[in-house]
DNA sequence: TAAGCTTGTAAACGCGTGTTCACGAAAGAG
DNA sequence: CTCTTTCGTGAACACGCGTTTACAAGCTTA
């Protein structure tokens, strides 16, 4: 029932030209007069010619498709964020002339669940993906970068060393805990905990650098037990706070949370052990979540401009496919302090 | 760098058979003994061959690729819930083999914003696409039916009346509006009040005409200037809201919404014009927004599992592809009332 | 005027796969 | 034992396009 296809041998046909000048006029050729030009175009117009994609590539051309692979850890991919962030990379792409393939990784440790991420690459052989939520080192984009494939991932790698063979957006976490830990202390703060996320990516270990190092410019002191380990989840704060608030006698007048997901589950813990924010413990985000304005009380945090983000991302990714470049590439993305209600002076 | 790309011609020399052969092991023939299989299949494991999509499309086979594309127009698309809808289909169509492009469109009435998607569908030759936030005879989308393309659409069409070819996914607004309005006469209101939403989709007319029957069933009196116009979006709804509110000098008791977007515009229009919700007036929505349980107040509202729909509408549409099924195919999802905090008793 | 150069074009090849067709071998029927 | 059917397989063609090569015609230069 399909529209019966048309191809270029017949357009040629129709123009009285060979189907190599009309390919010429397809790719923009110079060689090729503008009478000829025009006449080929017009047949091609007339019957609503469209070459044949998956022919153009059989023949050498570029898939211009690139894979959007989110990782299910909790994080991004499972919240809100991912809307923008989603939307950013499509629109990006489109106006380079690119589409995405949109995948979700549920489980990047279950062998069935990263299958779709190689058939996506080695049997539609995309131009390069961009992948949200993935760990350190994980074994298979290793591998595809080892294949030579182009691959751009977000929040990966680890403070202060370089990855081969990649691009890598990465949150300015440093200045991030910089402006929270002066914001506390601006409100009389001295006893400050963290809730630091997941340390297999790169948010972890930079927000645990950089609150140690904000606390020491401060001259506040740092109290180990004060420090958790956690995901990026709101399951993960909750239970992270729960636990802290079965151990600890003596609470922080203050804590910062590795994101506004785990600021949320680590809120309804202190809700639930009796403890009030602000008036008992101030906290403070990162991400500015979706929902972070509307929460009660609305969470202070630190933004972050992801739609911007993405769209740099995708950018760098295309024209790295265009260039063929595989050369390490980073930039790193400002974070700025959104004051709300969830902090309190003492 | 990329890896030497091993072909089927090779894979054929190494097992010592022909390439025609090794085309019947992958393609699962039935006519090839087992040793030969096994060896070809351990061949083929050794090598990490991968046949190519673009080779095996050329050669007439599908793309298994579906297209997802959202138009902007404020409802579903722009807000939360598109995050479920689009791992919804995602997810659905890999279980199935199929990948998906996903695909925005800005501004449907702008050709520039729809070439994408010709492009996806007749370059790219998908095999088939589902749209989410269309109007009813979006052209483009009757160009691609017409063409003889596979389209699945959600929230399409008019109450009780077919559109050739294609899936709809509708949602059963009249026991939605039943269910709201035997709420609401629980609740002792008689004087209520409506703004039914953007005509142009099936939810519009829907929602009104459920309305009336709903009010009629309870012998509830309808006022013509309480029902008003609008469109999906929080703006719309705090538009229609502030003109409403200009306009009349009574106000009905209890207001229904043509979703729950609309609601939040509506209830700060309301806020700004000193009236209460649900003191002075009781707020339904519809869909079951992502925030609608942390706004304050909660707003009650419809629910939808709208990543079962999408699941199931994923599901039809490559049930379609495959059986190359055009059959006009509807099927209605429940809603169900989730009582908070925005209704009160009079 | 002859030799070189440019310009425009067509023919031919290659990309990797699915599928049809024909043919020989093996198996079954009479 | 001969004739027919089934089974297994390779050769050949088709899919639609990009690109290389070759060649002819028109032009310039010595």
């Amino acid at each position: 029932m399909k529209k019966t296809e048309i191809n270029s041998t017949e357009i040629a046909k129709l123009a009285g030209v060979s189907r190599s000048t009309v390919s010429r006029v397809i790719n923009n050729y110079s060689n090729v007069p503008p009478e000829t030009r025009d006449k080929v175009l017009r047949i091609i117009e007339e019957h609503h010619y469209v070459p044949n994609a998956s022919a153009q590539v059989l023949a050498g051309k570029r898939t211009r498709t690139i894979g959007l692979f989110m990782i299910e850890a909790g994080h991004v991919s499972s919240d809100i964020l991912s809307n923008m962030l989603i939307a950013s990379v499509i629109e990006n792409a489109s106006s380079h002339g690119y589409y995405v393939l949109t995948h979700i990784i549920r489980d990047a440790n279950n062998v069935e669940s990263v299958r779709g991420v190689k058939d996506i690459f080695y049997q539609r052989r995309i131009d390069g993906g961009i992948f949200i939520g993935a760990a350190n080192e994980e074994p298979f984009i290793e591998k595809l970068i080892e294949n030579g494939y182009q691959v751009a991932v977000v929040d990966q790698g680890l403070p202060g060393r370089s990855e081969p063979n990649r691009i890598i957006a990465n949150f300015d976490n440093s200045s991030g805990m910089m402006q929270a830990i002066e914001y506390l202390a601006s409100l009389r703060h001295r006893e400050i905990g963290l809730i630091c996320g997941d340390m297999r990516r790169y948010s972890g270990p930079s927000k645990l650098e950089g609150f140690r190092m904000a606390m020491e410019h401060y001259r506040l002191p740092i109290r180990e037990e004060w420090i958790l380990p956690g995901g990026f989840s709101e399951e993960s704060g909750y239970e992270a706070m729960t636990l802290f608030l079965e151990r600890e006698a003596t609470l922080p007048t203050a804590m910062v949370m590795a994101n506004d997901s785990v600021a949320f589950g680590a809120m309804r813990a202190l809700q639930e052990g009796g403890i009030e924010v602000p008036g008992d413990l101030s906290v403070i985000g990162f991400d500015d979540h979706a929902l972070s304005s509307r929460f009660q009380p609305a969470l202070t945090t630190l933004g972050i401009d992801f739609g911007a983000m993405m769209g740099k991302l995708t950018a760098t990714l295309i024209e790295h496919i265009e260039e063929r470049s595989t050369e390490f590439t980073r930039f790193t993305v400002d974070l700025n302090l959104i004051a709300r209600d969830s902090c309190k002076k003492i």
